[in-house]
DNA sequence: CATTTCATATTGTGATCACATATTACTCTA
DNA sequence: TAGAGTAATATGTGATCACAATATGAAATG
C-alpha cells in the first residue's frame, strides 16, 4: 500500500497565527482525518509530512503522537503510522458509544443553550442542506460537525467535547469514504426536529432527536460498510500496538 | 505553588521490557496520575522529568504531549503544564459521562463475559475490600479500577475503554485527595451486585449496579469538594489553553 | 509595608544528527 | 517464471543544542 501524503494539501482552514508548529501541524492534519481527506488504512510518515508541511520532524512527531492518544491515528509497532481501518464491530462500538456520550452532553448542554445559540445551529443546519445538495461533502461534513460541537460546547469546559471529538475523529474517514460510494441522499439528519426540541427546552425530545440522528444518518452507511470489508478482506494484520 | 516532581519516584508497575523510552515514561506517569500519587494543580516540568527519570526530554515531551490529549494533564499556554484542577461542575460532568460511558460499556461486554473474566473479577473485588481495610489507598484504587476495566475489556479492541480510561486519569489525582481527607470508610462498591447481574447475564442489572457503583462510591466525595475549594478558592486562573 | 521594575534563571519549542531496525528492491537460484 | 536470500533504502526513536518567551526573585520606589 503506497504513502498518500500526496494527497495531504497544506489548507488554511483553523486561523494559526501565532500558534506553535505543533498545533498548525495538528490542526491541518485533524481536520484531514475528520473531514475524510485520508483514506482508512493510509500510512504516513514523519519525514513525509515535514517535508510538505515545511517543517522539522520534531512539531510532527508531537502532533502524531496527539492524534494517536486521540485514537485518530494508530502506531503499529512495525514503524509504520497509519489512519486506523474500519470493521464492522468498531463502526458498532463507535455509534454505541457516540449516541451514549452525545445523547448525554446533549441533554446537559441545554441549560446554556441561548437564542444566540440557536441562531449559530440554524445556520449549520441549513449549510448541511446546502452541502447535501450540492455534493460538496466538505462542507457536509464540516458542518454537520460544528452542528453538533456548537450545541455540546454550550457548557464552557466541557469534558464531553473532548472524547466525543475522539469518536468523530475515528469516524471521519471511513464516514467520506462511504458517502462517496453511496451520496449523501440515502442519509437522513434529524436537525430540525432537535433543533425543535431546543427551542422548546424538552430535554427527552432531544436526547431522542440525537439519537436517530445519529443511527439514521450512519446505519445504512453501516451497513454499506460490509461490502466494503468483502471487497478489501486482504491485508488487515496489524502488528502488535504501540505506545 | 511549587513543583511535586520530587514525590515522582520511579515504580516498576508495568513490565516495560522492550517497549521504548516514551512508553516506559508514559506508564510510569500515568500510573502516578492515575493513583493520584500528583495532586491536581500540581507544575510537572519537561527537565525536571527528564532528569528525575533518567532519559533526555524527548520521551518525556512524547508522553507528556500524549497524556496531555488524554486531559490527564493541562498544557497551558504561559510555558506550563499541570494536574488540572478539579471544581464543583467539573466533577459533575466527569462522573455523568463516566456514567454513561460505563454502563454502555459494561452492557456490551456481557456477551463476551466467560468465568475465567468473572474469576478475575472476583479477584479484584476481594483486593479492594482488602485495600479498604488496610488503608492501602494504591492497591484500593488500583484494584477498582481494574475491576471495571476487567470487564470493559471483555470485548477485543474495545473503543469505550480508551475513552472511559481518559476520565479515570482526569479523576484520579482528586480521588486520591478526597480519600485522603474523608477515608475509604464512607464509601460503597457495589461491586457484589454487578458480580450478581453478571452471573445472571442480567443486563440491566448490571447497568443499574455499576450506575450504582459510581455514584454511590463518590458522590460523597464529591459532596466533601466543595470544602476542598471553598478553602483554596485561590489563584485558579488558567491561561488561555494550549495545544 | 506594599507595589512596581528589572535582571537573571528557567522553560517549552523547534532543528539537526546518529542509530538500530524494518521495509523495499534487486539479484541469484531452481 | 516464481521464490528465497541479500543489499540498500527508509523510518521511528532518542539525544543535544539554540532560541525566544516566561517566570522568578531581588532591588527600587511610593
Amino acid at each position: 500500500m503506497s504513502s498518500v501524503s500526496e494527497n495531504i494539501q497544506p489548507n488554511e482552514d483553523a486561523a494559526n497565527d501565532g500558534a506553535t508548529m505543533q498545533q498548525r501541524v495538528y490542526s491541518e492534519l485533524r481536520t484531514d482525518i475528520l473531514l475524510g481527506r485520508i483514506a482508512p488504512g493510509a500510512h504516513l510518515t514523519i519525514r513525509g509530512l515535514a517535508e510538505r508541511l515545511g517543517v522539522s520532524a520534531m512539531p510532527i512527531r508531537e502532533a502524531l503522537r496527539r492524534l494517536a492518544a486521540e485514537r485518530a491515528l494508530e502506531l503499529l509497532g512495525n514503524r509504520r503510522i497509519r489512519i486506523p481501518k474500519m470493521s464492522p464491530q468498531r463502526f458498532d462500538d463507535l455509534l454505541a458509544a457516540r449516541v451514549a456520550l452525545e445523547t448525554e452532553a446533549a441533554a446537559r448542554a441545554l441549560n446554556y443553550v441561548d437564542d444566540a445559540l440557536i441562531a449559530r445551529m440554524e445556520k449549520y443546519a441549513a449549510e448541511v442542506d446546502e452541502g447535501v445538495v450540492t455534493r460538496d461533502y466538505d462542507r457536509w461534513l464540516a458542518a454537520n460537525f460544528a452542528f453538533h460541537r456548537t450545541l455540546y460546547s454550550a457548557p464552557p469546559e466541557s469534558v464531553f467535547v473532548p472524547l466525543i471529538e475522539s469518536l468523530w475523529l475515528q469516524i471521519g474517514p471511513f464516514l467520506r469514504q462511504a458517502l462517496l460510494t453511496i451520496g449523501p441522499d440515502y442519509t437522513i439528519d434529524r436537525h430540525a426536529e432537535a433543533l425543535d426540541a431546543i427551542r422548546s427546552r424538552n430535554r427527552m425530545a432531544l436526547r431522542i432527536a440525537i439519537e436517530a440522528d445519529l443511527r439514521d444518518g450512519i446505519t445504512h452507511i453501516g451497513n454499506e460498510l460490509m461490502r466494503f470489508n468483502a471487497a478489501a478482506a486482504t491485508e488487515d494484520r496489524k502488528p502488535s500496538e504501540r505506545g
